[in-house]
DNA sequence: GTGGTCTAGACCACA
DNA sequence: GTGGTCTAGACCACG
């Protein structure tokens, strides 16, 4: 499988692992059924700690993002993420903010940043498919 | 002052102040020159220990946003940018697309980004002077 | 490991490490890559606090002489030389001005100066691979 | 006089002045016998705590660069400064080291810091008078 | 009064 | 085992 890790990456390489198998649900990469790695064969593979891997599925799992059955594997789960949309919304616009400050930090001004944004966003959209 | 902190917050106490500051010399609530409490007083007020708090400023000096002078205080600095050109836009475009990721992770689109964004711009700029 | 701390010098002992550490990555005795002393142990060694020396530690990482990795260890990083060349020979000026004006405060003349760096930097060229 | 202080400069106040007064009696500027300000008058002068005029002239006095008499003023001393040969080609050594581990820092060779300096020295004596 | 350093000791996050 | 954060409390340097 396509997964790989940065141990230099400033984030926790538990969460770099949870990250892409969210995305991957997200994208349709992985989808409900599908089987994920063993923990081992995942450890070996990234030639990272079992226990990591071991923690990236458990929390996976809390979230309801797969699912693991005793003896037989780890899966997809069926079940969709749901947030509510007053907490997508709440998050995004930290996000936002996060964004502006740093923008603010970096020497930029709003229209600025609000013009690279228009510029990206229509990058983007060309490029994808 | 307007300071708060919340402890079971996952961010780092001192990480939480360091925001504050950092956010609030971007919205222009501190000015280049504005005093900030001191380590102790501030201690006080968020019922944290004295340490965390010289921690954030020692951090915040270190990225030029604050100035320190022993026995006198801590003061904003004034504004400087020092980094080149293509340097500061290669981080801006970075933390634009790390936006755009979480946007995606959040399962929000492009335009509604842009949306989202211009909107909050606008509400910033009336903060302005 | 040769670390060796004076509590009596008027330095900070974790500015005493940090020169100490800076030093060894520029003549060489510690390479990209070598594993430093874990912060516990290193502790016991100069009989120093463990904060002490994780306060010497964070200070390099964020100069980027070291990296570090939550529960792997610390390593010294691969040298990349970032700021664009104008601004590093004003630093290097800066800093050869400040060696001719403590050199003057010492009484040494110009000329007396250019050849103890003379025969210093043959010193450590032997010392070169 | 001529002095002036920088309060945002690293050096603690105090020193900025000892400093300045040690060049001048080095450079001639003050020779022995004349009369320094008043703590009080260079207190205001300079726009800083009596205490600190105060401390500076202390640290001189113990040094033997200057000489106060009660009620009647502080004095230029004699006496000159004389650090014993090894002692100074200590330090000096010492402080050629610090600007070579810089430069390893900064990127640059030793070669190249022997020629920067080469220049450097070349140009101030050009600039000598 | 200000900020800076250090210790001792606790608890957490990560591998 | 690793490093990171926080507390309580001490002492120092500076103005």
């Amino acid at each position: 499988m396509w997964f790989h890790v940065d141990p230099s990456d400033g984030l926790p390489i538990y969460m770099q692992i949870i990250n892409q198998i969210k995305r991957a649900t997200a994208n349709g990469l992985l989808k409900a059924g599908d089987q994920l790695p063993s923990v081992r064969e995942m450890a070996v593979q990234l030639t990272v700690n079992p226990n990591t891997i071991s923690k990236a599925y458990q929390e996976l799992e809390r979230d309801g993002i797969i699912k693991t059955s005793r003896g037989i594997g780890t899966f997809v789960a069926e079940k969709e993420i749901k947030i509510v949309y007053e907490e997508r919304t709440k998050e995004m616009m930290a996000a936002i903010d996060r964004l502006l400050v740093e923008a603010h930090h970096l020497g930029f001004s709003r229209d600025e940043v609000f013009k690279l944004l228009e510029d990206r966003i229509k990058d983007w959209k060309v490029s994808d498919k």
